[in-house]
DNA sequence: TCAAAAAGACAAGTTTATTTTACATTTCAT
DNA sequence: ATGAAATGTAAAATAAACTTGTCTTTTTGA
């Protein structure tokens, strides 16, 4: 599973604490999610799809591996 | 949260059991989440999209009370 | 240029929610 | 009416999300 949630919040230009503060989870949770630490839950991830106008599967795709 | 997952089910004429085969979990844990016991994995719920072809935001969306 | 502020990374622990296992009920064709 | 297939429920186990705390790195503005 990967994400683009890096490149989204450089595009809106977002930090990664005015994320958290918007979606109401703490900084480091985002950060973690950032760097591949773990997959959010499905209702923090369209929390955060909302926050950046777009979809969810726009931001988080499965991958091949994710199948095994 | 609410989730369109027995409508979509219907659609393509899917079981609860099929469709729990083709996403590797067992057939309880679709009918968990079809009756809004709970709100499954972004993992699990990007499969089940995928079955349906179609997105995840189609099939999950979020409700006003998510946000509070 | 340098100190303070902001952002990023990491580890450990807690809590929460997902998922399973096992059992019960309903639906439906024959 | 009956057996098989499909669906529903509940308790318990497990896994993963999320927090707190700390440390490091980067940015910034005076």
């Amino acid at each position: 599973m990967k994400n683009s949630l890096k490149v989204q919040r450089a595009k809106q230009n977002i930090t990664q604490a005015e994320l958290a503060a918007r979606v109401g989870v703490s900084r480091q949770t985002i950060n973690s999610i950032e760097i591949g630490k773990y997959v959010p839950s499905t209702l923090l991830a369209l929390k955060i799809a909302s926050v950046f106008g777009t979809s969810l599967d726009d931001i988080f795709k499965l991958e091949e591996s994710d199948w095994h």
